[in-house]
DNA sequence: CAGTGGTCTAGACCACTGG
DNA sequence: CAGTGGTCTAGACCACTGG
């Protein structure tokens, strides 16, 4: 049984999926919600702050609540695939498989993947180089349970992420972007020195069934920007 | 008067930051923060749920929240003000005006605004501060075209960003993020060694009418990374 | 089992917006 | 002014974790 607030939340939802509520639209007053779902005006009151929090609502004091016309930008990271986008610069493509077995989670790697201790998991961790110079190191843990075939695939053949999304096709995904300085075997690993800054990406992906996958990708900081483009 | 789920996040928060309570450490849990800060459960829970969503703790029913190893995130997938993000960690939030002038563009600036060379662009260099420790230098240029009365607001009333979207509301953005090493000027206002990775990003604004602005902010890479969360 | 977080109620007072 | 969202209370019952 789903929570009160959830169920709101997906009847809200569904109205601006149909169009019967379009952007810019008032939503119905947290009172109104309130006697419309038989519920107090903090139940209905949460499904609208989480809507509000998702970026579908936009809220004034004193004025209502209301469908906001910012689509979900996916644009940021929509996890494209390296080789793709080293192959559509005309470049050469490359992979080198420096790992592919399975190891003991520690506990942070545990944590991440949402597992007991100690628990066996597979990892990846191939360098993408671009015309022979090192563009990413992609380190990748991946819960063997949903992927059980995991490690006996080709990678210089297809690309982890690609693999995965044919297996287990995504639902969710969070991602961190920082710049970092990096330890010297990952400097090695990328022909950089460890004085030059470095962009680190580490996303989770989910499937339906839970949490498939961990990757923590390093980039040279000189040799590789995060691009986008937003439409509202 | 701050709301008391606030001063409540605060008091948690400063305990992190002192290192009284590390990453891993349980925090008080619901009923012991509302006695201790002698307010509802509800208002206690409030507190954590917000610390929770920003990524310094983490919950799991029946056993309790615990501190987490994250350092504050703040979200690509919306224009967020740098100014909230800071407020609702609740900290304090500061602007630091450093120039706000005409200036002539030279070719690179002229280029990203789509403006002839030489056009008188609007400036202006503003330091966001939380609690006082330099988080990000914005570096902003403004097309005057649309935006006449750039220069005659009060920065620290409000910022850039929000003004500009109330007076020409966003159709669309670039951006681009990189891991870069700065010059000593900038590490200077940002309080950081130029040895230092920085995470910067560009970005520009669009508003129906054209580019309204071309942003580059700067961040210390040891305060400040960028999450998201994606659906798909 | 006692303790934890997760949901929910039926009220209350407040700050803010528009007319 | 009536209506809105923002905060807060003092309860309640539930689901879950560990011992």
């Amino acid at each position: 049984m789903l929570p009160r607030y959830t169920q709101i939340k997906s009847e809200l939802l569904e109205q601006i999926e149909s169009g019967q509520m379009k952007a810019g639209d008032k939503a119905p007053s947290e009172n109104q919600l309130a006697e419309q779902f038989d519920v107090s005006r903090m139940t209905a009151r949460r499904a609208l702050t989480e809507l509000v929090d998702e970026g579908f609502m936009m809220r004034t004091q004193g004025l209502g609540t209301f469908v906001s016309d910012h689509r979900p930008m996916s644009s940021m990271l929509s996890i494209n695939s390296i080789d793709e986008e080293i192959i559509n610069r005309g470049h050469q493509y490359t992979a080198k498989i420096l790992m592919a077995d399975v190891v003991v989670a520690d506990e942070q790697q545990s944590n991440w993947l949402g597992l007991n201790e100690n628990a066996e998991v597979f990892r990846t961790r191939i360098v993408h180089l671009e015309n022979i110079v090192p563009l990413q190191l992609e380190d990748r843990l991946v819960n063997p349970k949903w992927v059980p075939e995991y490690l006996h695939q080709n990678y210089n053949e297809t690309t982890t992420s690609r693999y995965l999304s044919s297996v287990a096709p995504l639902t969710e995904a969070d991602h961190m972007v920082e710049a970092i300085l990096i330890e010297n075997a990952i400097a090695d690993i990328l022909d950089i020195s460890p004085e030059q800054p470095c962009l680190k990406i580490s996303r989770r992906t989910f499937s339906a069934k839970g949490i498939i996958s961990y990757a923590q990708l390093y980039h040279p900081g000189n040799r590789y920007r995060i691009g986008g483009h937003l439409d509202f």
